[in-house]
DNA sequence: GACAAGATTCGCT
DNA sequence: GCGAATCTTGTCG
């Protein structure tokens, strides 16, 4: 699913401020057998509670006490897993993102890195356990789209072990709105 | 109740 | 490339 949601659109209507973009570079995480996830072994906390969740809502977190990361929980109730955005192409609402980030141009690190994203999209904790499926925030296909998908692993989980070699990173090839690595 | 660490970003060198 | 900013969460006593 992680695979899946590259190329697709993210919409966000927050105070009526529309903003969307393309998202451009994903991570996959899971409850079990995967040391970077806040919920493995099936560790259900009032954190990572809404990971358990069925799939179609936002996992907000804090992280490093700064930025608030938007993860889309993906899997049935009782089997925590979700996908962090991390990098998106700006589309709609370009203005109110540069607003929002306090910068005056459009370039990848507007919307690229998850906190990035969080930020020009207006989500912080407010959206933790929100429905995708409302008006505030919502996805759409993008059957035109074209591209090539490449794979490598997480950023950031070096503390996780064998499982930071796992390949579950995914971003859109040829995009400048991603991560570098 | 205390403490260590983190799915990051930005500015400065 | 390096380090600070900043605070919630989980774990342990």
């Amino acid at each position: 699913l992680a695979k899946d949601l590259i190329g697709k659109k993210i919409f966000t209507c927050i105070d009526d401020q529309l903003t969307a973009g393309i998202i451009t570079e994903t991570e996959a995480y899971r409850g079990w057998g995967d040391k970077a996830c806040h919920a493995n072994e099936g560790k259900r906390t009032a954190r990572t509670e809404i990971m358990f969740h069925p799939g179609g809502v936002a996992y907000m977190y804090l992280c490093y006490g700064i930025h608030y990361l938007f993860n889309i929980v993906t899997h049935k109730e009782g089997e925590a897993a979700a996908v962090l955005v991390r990098a998106i192409e700006p589309t709609i609402g370009t203005e109110i993102m540069l607003q929002r980030r306090n910068k005056v141009k459009v370039n990848p690190a507007l919307t690229a890195g998850p906190g990035n994203v969080s930020q020009a999209l207006g989500l912080n904790r407010n959206h933790y356990g929100n429905s995708l499926v409302s008006d505030t925030i919502w996805l759409e296909p993008n059957p035109d789209l074209t591209f090539e998908i490449t794979t490598s692993t997480r950023i950031g989980v070096d503390y996780a072990g064998e499982d930071a070699l796992l390949p579950w990173r995914f971003y859109m090839k040829n995009n400048h709105f991603v991560t570098k690595k």
